[in-house]
DNA sequence: TCTTCTGTGTGATTCCGATCACAAAGAAGA
DNA sequence: TCTTCTTTGTGATCGGAATCACACAGAAGA
């Protein structure tokens, strides 16, 4: 299988919550243009997305959900578990901690990390805290491939470096600093106040709609 | 001034934070390609996007840092407060009430609320919670414009439901479900487990590298 | 078995965003 | 003042993503 483009990863990964939503078994199939409204997108659109992982439909009956499921997760490298640590054990970290928890996944959170000794050995929704000096250790120890920041501004890209010499693949970056790290590193930001920002722009603008990426308005 | 782009609304929330967290009056002036090497995007781009907001830089010495500053904050409508709600006082919603308290801006939550009693007219980080009940007249009292949802997934269409029901502008979701709401209502979906799985897909991937929108890799 | 009708698979097209490349501006130095 | 050199502003180009449009598949019903 080929590599797919970072925009139709994002939409294959909301297809399946959205599969997963939907009550199990409650349909065996399911037409593009059920899951077209759903996202908000054009059937055609979906069907390339599903063409993009080799599924298949059958006329008039639309695609088996179950088998599906199996390509999504196969495709978007969720049959096997991906180890998880949070760095920044403050409201935000541990409201992730219990959020992620909460949704059982293939993506398990292994370990917390902080600065603060208060947090050290404490556990936050079943996941223990280390203190950031052992983050080398107990990454390897536990074979953690990605990463959660959540400390502040001024902490981010000192505890970015650390965890890319921990050899972190992918980093999930909250904090509003656009971070520098290799590129081998996959990196995700999603500084909350951009989205924030986003939308002031819009409700205060008479705009006619607007369609792309992540803003949709409807 | 016409109607901005998404992606290049996006980018320019970007730019904001970035000169934000310069040091104030460190430096006077901003090379084109000084903003690009830092969001890891082309200099030409980062001309474009302050083109498209009417900003005039001096050749050999570039931008005004202070001018870009209030251009920025003049397109991006950020010259007004914008009163926000969180709607959901759990883990999640407590925590971005922390965090966005504490990087105070012209964004300003004005309130929380919650369907479970224990946290009516509880006060978190300044803000006070509200019975969901309670949600239109305080929003129509406090001029709330904008929502952010952290309700567990199975409750968030009817918040939706019951915040454009209140008037409410746009909504900035955090919980796992693809919401219906009208066209004239701005939607933002952060569905963090999506990111968390593109970050999967693309550690697990002998990926050449590769950008676009939110995924960035270097 | 044959026809019909609905939904899939996909080439073709359109649209939009990013990049390139270069002309114009204008500060610095002679 | 004139030349030089760097950075801006922007038309042109490129590429990729979304949409369109339609051929094809095949289930349902006669």
């Amino acid at each position: 299988m080929k590599l797919i483009s970072g925009k139709i990863v994002e939409r294959l990964a909301r297809y399946r919550t959205f599969l997963t939503e939907q009550a199990p078994g409650h349909r065996t199939h399911l037409f593009s243009h059920e899951i077209a409204a759903a996202m908000r997108t054009a059937d055609s659109q979906v069907r390339r997305d599903l063409m993009a992982i080799g599924t298949q439909g059958v006329p008039r009956h639309g695609y088996e959900v179950d088998a599906l499921m199996e390509k999504l997760d196969q495709a978007l490298c969720l049959d096997r578990t991906h180890a998880v640590a949070v760095v920044g054990a403050g409201h935000l970290g541990r409201a992730l901690i219990a959020f992620l928890e909460a949704s059982r996944s293939t993506l398990c959170i292994k370990a917390a990390f902080d600065t603060d000794p208060a947090t050290f050995g404490r556990v936050y929704s079943g996941v223990k805290c280390h203190s950031m000096a052992s983050l080398e250790a107990v990454t390897a120890r536990e074979g953690i491939t990605l990463a959660i920041l959540c400390v502040p501004a001024s902490a981010a890209q000192g505890a970015a470096d650390q965890l890319v010499g921990a050899g972190i693949r992918g980093i999930l970056n909250f904090a509003p600093v656009a971070l520098r790290v290799p590129v081998n590193v996959a990196l995700e930001e999603l500084v909350i106040t951009t989205y924030l920002e986003k939308l002031a722009y819009f409700t205060t603008h008479p705009s006619k709609e607007r369609r792309n990426g992540r803003h949709e308005e409807r």
